[in-house]
DNA sequence: CTCGACTCCTGTTAGC
DNA sequence: TGCTAACAGGAGTCGA
């Protein structure tokens, strides 16, 4: 599913539209819409230009001429397209099949390209000038002491903590059973409760965990992916657990995550 | 304020 | 083979 890894490629993708003019928008799918409807957004839109293209955590954030914000959000299953072209055709967890009927939200250019989004289940959505401040520290760079912060003297299970979009942004559930495997910590541990070797350690497999899959080419290319379903700890061979932790599916290994 | 439970969405898949 | 029900998870809401 995208999580900060996804949207950064779409916001690569997303890149194409840097100064050109919108025209027009499709509206297809009023729900798709948050807060306001599609005047409000043709209002906002037409005749502007993208002069910029921003990413905190999973949020894409185009900056247009004259003031707003256009906020995207893409769910579990939404893909960008930019001039017919996407930046990632397969989407863990979503559909291959390519049907131009779950287009929810459409900008086309004064120059004849657009910027789609694709979004089978409908669990995206835009905004107009969205809160940017209800986002937590960006987790591509996470640091220590922003990471024992955030932290605190949470009584939350460690997984749930690190997936609060409003305290550390851009974790989804691939990205985090990757980087709590990897840094060998139990996503049940109390979030409040790490040792100070262990926050530091946690804070700098963040980052590298965030840094390899984006290499890589996804949050779902992890050592632990193959693994989701009945597997065993690539690491020694334990049989993993697979519990609900903060309401998602959850896997890891009690072999060496403690 | 904190934190868990619930809800929404719909294509895919497991199971009968 | 065909149908149904469970499942997936990001994000908002609500209540203890």
């Amino acid at each position: 599913m995208p999580e900060l890894i996804e949207i950064e490629y779409y916001r690569q993708a997303a890149e194409a539209a840097l100064g050109r003019t919108i025209s027009s928008i499709e509206t297809p799918d009023a729900a798709y819409m948050k807060r306001l409807g599609a005047a409000d957004f043709t209002a906002a839109l037409i005749e502007h230009r993208i002069e910029a293209l921003r990413r905190i955590g999973k949020l894409l954030l185009a900056d247009l001429s004259s003031g707003p914000v256009l906020g995207m959000r893409f769910g579990m299953t939404g893909r960008i397209i930019v001039d017919d072209h996407a930046p990632i055709d397969v989407l863990e967890y979503s559909s291959d099949r390519n049907e131009p009927a779950w287009d929810r939200f459409v900008v086309n250019f004064a120059d004849g390209g657009s910027l789609r989004m694709r979004d089978p289940r409908r669990l995206g959505g835009v905004e107009l000038d969205p809160d940017e401040s209800a986002l937590g520290v960006e987790a591509s760079t996470v640091t220590e002491p922003q990471l024992r912060a955030l932290l605190g003297t949470s009584r939350s299970k460690l997984k749930a903590r690190l997936m609060d979009q409003s305290r550390l942004a851009g974790l989804g559930n691939l990205l985090t059973d990757e980087t709590l495997w990897r840094a060998s910590i139990s996503p049940v541990r109390l979030a409040g409760a790490l040792r100070p070797d262990e926050i530091e350690h946690l804070a700098s497999m963040i980052r590298a965990t965030v840094a390899d899959l984006t290499a890589r080419g996804g949050s779902h290319m992890g050592d632990l992916q193959g693994e989701r379903v009945d597997g065993h700890c690539p690491l020694d061979g334990a049989e993993l657990r697979r519990d609900k932790v903060g309401g998602r599916a959850t896997i890891w290994c009690p072999e060496h995550q403690l």
